[in-house]
DNA sequence: CCTCAATTACGAAACTTTTCGTAATTAGCT
DNA sequence: AGCTAATTACGAAAAGTTTCGTAATTGAGG
């Protein structure tokens, strides 16, 4: 029931947590150049972003030069199992059933990864007698 | 890539709607009362909330004597795939696999469910080929 | 048809997020 | 050392969200 997590990156933290979860530690021109393949933003709205972000404990930085290093603090499991969490009370009811029949039903998954799923099933059925 | 998506319900209009979802169209009296089984929150706050969400198009309203009967224009199921994809997309950079794999290991889910869900993937298999 | 309790409308305050202009600082280069 | 381009710091505006007090409206019962 209760909904008292740690984190809540907003949307645009979100976005930048993503790009340091997926390059590594980078700098705020990295960052802001990876934005802005997909949407335009400013060089200092994304530097805000980032300063708040390291005000709030979601990263860290440390100078290089000029420029500082910023890196992510929360782990990319962690905010996984969190925004997980949250749509699968606040959109499937708490019924992981239903979550993974929609997102198996609505992705491309190869055959690959639908046996690996399919392995994970098995390991979990066999874990328990209900 | 893109996420060009209409709905970007708020956190408490998304309250809102799970509950117009389960319970039918409903009072703001109703609706407020739902939520205050979780957490206190004024009447005029849930009536100003839905009152947005009227002007925003999530839902709509009809008289029926001196009260309104709020109803849920999002479709539940379109809901779910949206905020699943964005999930989907910023947690997990797009792997279905990780994310079910991620819903299964972390929730308790019942053998019925599991083989239900096995039956899906049996279903996926057949209909591809890669 | 009058009253009153319930309901809705209005508006504003507090807070958060997003955005960016401009100032200050810094390191590298000559 | 001094200049310049890059970078960071500061601050504030704009927009959105959340909250609620108070006023206005409404319908049901007497």
């Amino acid at each position: 029931m209760m909904n008292k997590n740690k984190y809540n990156p907003t949307e645009s933290e979100l976005e930048v947590l993503k790009i340091l979860w997926t390059k590594g530690p980078s700098t705020v021109q990295t960052v802001n150049d990876e934005l802005n393949k997909s949407k335009e933003v400013g060089y200092t709205t994304t530097l805000k972003i980032m300063q708040i972000m390291s005000d709030k404990g979601l990263v860290n930085r440390t100078k290089a030069g000029r420029k500082h290093i910023y890196n992510a603090l929360v782990n990319q499991h962690a905010a996984q199992k969190i925004l997980l969490e949250k749509v699968l009370d606040t959109a499937f009811s708490g019924s992981a059933m239903n979550l993974v029949m929609h997102a198996l039903g609505n992705t491309r998954t190869s055959k690959h990864e639908l046996n690996q799923i399919k392995q994970l099933i098995e390991k979990l059925e066999r874990e328990q007698n209900d």
